[in-house]
DNA sequence: AATAATAACTTGTACGAATAACTTTATATA
DNA sequence: TATATAAAGTTATTCGTACAAGTTATTATT
């Protein structure tokens, strides 16, 4: 039961307990490597090696010719949610697909550009849509898609309607998503939108408003759905972890 | 411009592109330490350095006494969001409180059990209440909190009304979150919510419905909670990162 | 006194070597 | 043939040394 540790393990614990039980305290530095590898009797690589463990710990920060300094006590937990693609994010099933029902250049006026993010003025290319379930040719909820004018072409792709718009811009205009924002929140759908989704005025809506931003921090799309009560639940899984 | 990188990164980088090239396939070994060295004129402390860097990348996969098996031709590419507390999750500012007007065991019917997603007929504590704004008392919310009928002591706690219920447990009974499930969709206000949230019935609500599971992957708390229109938006930032 | 050059110190990179620990293959034993 | 043992091969750990590169403190210069 008693798995000896390597010395190199051995030694980041012992440095991880010190730190946390703060000898050396936070915002102060650590003794050089010299002095660390005499104390504990090891060998400069061993020591490097367990320095590197806290290092990606997130509790101390190294810099060449500096000392290295304590930044945190203790290794902090984290609730990471992590996904391999942005359609993930997305989590709409598969089996839909959107038809365009609106297309047109646009500005935004002030209502519009507080609701998207983005300042009034500007000029997008506007596609307004339902997506429908496969099958059962359910609506499942209303789209506006925003996006910069320059992208409007991507409209006339054969395979447009089963793909996701921000896809169709990585592949073509070569664009990567870097960052993106999600906003939701309820509302009484708009009479517009409840008239595309056969739904009365006032009836819920659940508001979804994704923002995607390129390497440069450019906003480059925007879309907001609406989808009514109960068709749609959006779902999440936070898992904790104290890598950094 | 040309900045010099040092050998190891160098090399990291070559291994990664003829990994990426495919003169290693995924699931084949990579030659080993010892032959590497050879062909790339390197110690072989340089080298591994390099394999360490494609085995954080994801790429190789490494196990004492075996081969160094390839796993991945490129780096993937995740989107993360992640905080540094279950609080960050909830996001609720800090400067609201809870006022608990229902407390009570309960036997889980089954309605309930397919909402908070647990098994009919289990027992649980059932804390109600709404959530308010210090300053204004404007109410914010609604909440369902069930928690196991053991913890139902905590409800005595001075602090409990501005303390969040799963830090109280993590607290006083020890338990930790290590994953949580995040439900979100729009319901019309049912009429007993309506009524506290000074509502009419069908007003649009949003839904959010949290489950906290502990290291044994048991479900020990579930919160629902309404959230009139307008009065609450969820937001969320997603980050692009090739770490693994 | 302010600035530039130098020295001392600290971490980063790179080499070499030996042994331990683990996996896989080959061999011997029942 | 099936199982246990031994051997060979591979990665992991740990020591050592030297120099490079960056930072900070000291000294020299103006």
């Amino acid at each position: 039961m008693t798995e000896r540790l390597p010395l190199y393990k051995s030694l980041a614990n012992t440095l991880e307990g010190r730190i946390y039980n703060g000898d050396w305290p936070v915002g102060s530095a650590l003794p050089t490597e010299a002095d660390l590898c005499k104390n504990f009797q090891a060998s400069r690589h061993t020591l490097r090696h367990a320095l590197q463990i806290l290092e990606t710990s997130g509790l101390i920060f190294r810099r060449q010719g500096a000392p290295t300094q304590i930044i945190s006590r203790q290794k902090l937990r984290r609730f990471t949610q992590s996904f391999n693609s942005p359609v993930d994010i997305l989590s709409y099933p598969r089996d839909t697909y959107r038809v365009n029902l609106v297309e047109e250049f646009i500005e935004i006026d002030k209502a519009q550009g507080e609701m998207i993010g983005c300042p009034a003025g500007s000029s997008w290319y506007h596609i307004g849509g339902i997506r429908k379930r496969q099958e059962t040719e359910e609506i499942i909820s209303w789209s506006d898609i925003y996006i910069l004018p320059q992208f409007a072409s991507l409209t006339t792709d054969p395979e447009h309607s089963q793909v996701m718009v921000f896809e169709q811009i990585e592949k073509r205009y070569g664009a990567r998503i870097e960052r993106a924002e999600l906003d939701v929140y309820a509302l009484a759908a708009p009479p517009q939108i409840a008239e595309h989704l056969k739904l009365k005025t006032s009836d819920p809506c659940l508001v979804i408003i994704r923002r995607y931003f390129d390497n440069q921090d450019k906003l480059f799309e925007v879309t907001v759905t609406y989808h009514p009560e109960k068709k749609y639940v959006y779902s999440m899984e936070f898992r904790a972890s104290t890598e950094i």
